[in-house]
DNA sequence: GTCCCTGCAAATCCTTTGCACTCCT
DNA sequence: AGGAGTGCAAAGGATTTGCAGGGAC
């Protein structure tokens, strides 16, 4: 069994996802690191992104894009993902346990994991959307 | 506007994709085309795949893995990935419109496509895991 | 004849990995 | 001291793209 250590970066890593809303990816959350400790290695960030995932700290999600983004918030949970700005929101559904019993039924084997993912146009894309059209 | 034509190796892929029920990726169908047609390059299987996917005649899957799978059914329906075989099911769900009614009076927004995706063993793999078990 | 489509290969994008070195414990 | 973790750069896998020639209409 392996022994986990406590790492300045990994720390860091946590501390910059912690309470963000906004799904970043590995890179992005590189960029900002970057400003703080600019020895930090993109390598490095995805190492413990992927860790944290593995241990059920966080979770990585796939959203459409070709690229993995990660939410501090390991429950599970809608992901909505806009296909103009690229914003990846949360969905928070109360029957959400409901409808993976629901699902389970239909399902000979066994279900870790349950993703559900919106696509579309986000409000305020949508609200571009209608003022470009009126002009 | 853009004028299509048929081409031998659109009506190929199309033919070869038809009926199936294992959502094979890009890669797959291109091995399987150059036995009937060696010189068949990938570019053009992933540029064909992709054009009818944007046509809405099939639908192209991200399950988890990191490659695009492809479904002849462009019906939105539910996909089950085997973490062991890497096997892609379909699930279909009777209330799948129900479901998707009551996620879209959650998001302020314009929902496009809602991707459904379970993840665990499939029935095969979950046996043999038992039987290795058992052992 | 036009110009969309193909084959080919190189390029691109995201992510993973090997290795020598660092620094927790 | 031991070995998990890091930084760096190179490798890897999936997909896209530029371009010259080919074929549908």
């Amino acid at each position: 069994m392996l022994k986990r250590r406590n790492t300045r970066q990994r720390d860091q890593i946590r501390e910059y996802l912690k309470d963000r809303t906004d799904h970043p990816t590995a890179e992005k959350l590189y960029n900002e690191l970057k400003v703080k400790n600019p020895k930090i290695s993109l390598g490095t960030v995805y190492r413990n992104l992927m860790l944290l995932a593995d241990e059920g700290e966080i979770q990585a999600l796939n959203v459409g894009d070709a690229k993995t983004h990660f939410d501090p918030n390991p429950e599970p949970h809608v992901h909505f993902f806009c296909r103009k700005c690229k914003c990846v929101l949360d969905v928070h559904l109360e029957n959400y346990d409901e409808f993976n019993q629901l699902l389970s039924r239909k399902v000979t084997g066994e279900i870790t994991r349950c993703t559900v993912n919106l696509e579309g146009l986000c409000e305020t894309c949508l609200k571009e959307n209608v003022i470009n059209l009126k002009r």
